[in-house]
DNA sequence: TTAGCTGCAAATCGTTTGCAACGTG
DNA sequence: CACGTTGCAAACGATTTGCAGCTAA
């Protein structure tokens, strides 16, 4: 979804379109990664100076409620980004350095083995992190640390 | 582990064995299942009077850093369980009602097609959640509603 | 006009820290 | 005895709430 149609959609759905809002929709058309509030609200900060968080935490609400975004728990923090595009059920590869996702098609559900017949599988959450082959190269060549944020210590399991 | 092991293993690291880590060797011995912070620190509290929030942390902390206990995030906190006996790597199956985990060795990445040859993985998370094969059964014959936590909201995804 | 938004301030929740007293080894 | 551990109080960061003024429709 670009800008134009996330405000349609707020629009629609009886919503005002304010000037804040009018930002964080083009913040999450334009982003591909994700964003914690507090990125959003540096960045509506840029152009709003009496910005508050609380209307950032409230409209984060709003549009994740909508589906506009998607709100994902991480060991260290609550993150959002735009509504995945892909339509079917699906699961995403999360670059440790640009925090790229990257939608994968494959789903572990089809092929599992071993649960026990009397589990009633309700849901699952698959997520595979690793580098995306530009941040791959990157750091191989120039062995560079810039990640962009110190990531979750994962008990490898 | 048992309680005796978990005591020794933090007397032999050189840590002092105080009344409140033997309650808490004996809880996480005796529990299957996950407990948050405040579990613990009601079920501690049953027993000493003075007891803080900040002792329970701290605690918490240690075993985790040990492996005597490990940490999960979910969407409604972080948890603690004893940590987990299957040696191999493995995943666990999560009951939503009672909150007991079933380890389940299968694991997705043998097999998992589709991922980008240029996205070097470096770790994956893969987590089932439903109901048990009791808690199953309670459910169907009464249609109670006792799930002991609201459990975390999930985007099917 | 008016219901929905916003900013502000304050409250709340979970977690961490400094410090002095205490208890284990 | 000495150092690790505890309780207390206070700080802290993230998020939420009540409220009065503002503004999009």
């Amino acid at each position: 979804m670009n800008a134009e149609q996330i405000i349609q959609l707020m629009s629609s759905r009886g919503l005002r379109i304010t000037d804040q809002r009018k930002t964080l929709a083009k913040l999450f058309a334009d982003t591909e990664g994700y964003l914690t509030p507090k990125d959003v609200y540096d960045y509506m900060g840029k152009q709003y100076s009496g910005l508050s968080f609380d209307t950032v935490y409230r409209n984060l609400r709003v549009m994740n409620d909508m589906g506009i975004v998607e709100q994902f728990v991480f060991e260290d923090g609550v993150k959002f980004r735009s509504h995945c595009e892909e339509h079917h059920h699906h699961h995403h590869l999360f670059c440790l350095n640009c925090e790229k996702t990257i939608p994968i098609v494959y789903c572990p559900m089809t092929q599992i083995e071993g649960v026990p017949e009397d589990f009633e599988v309700v849901r699952h959450k698959f997520e595979i992190f690793g580098y995306c082959s530009s941040c791959k190269d990157e750091s191989t060549a120039a062995n560079n640390s810039s990640h962009k944020h110190t990531h979750e210590h994962h008990h490898a399991h």
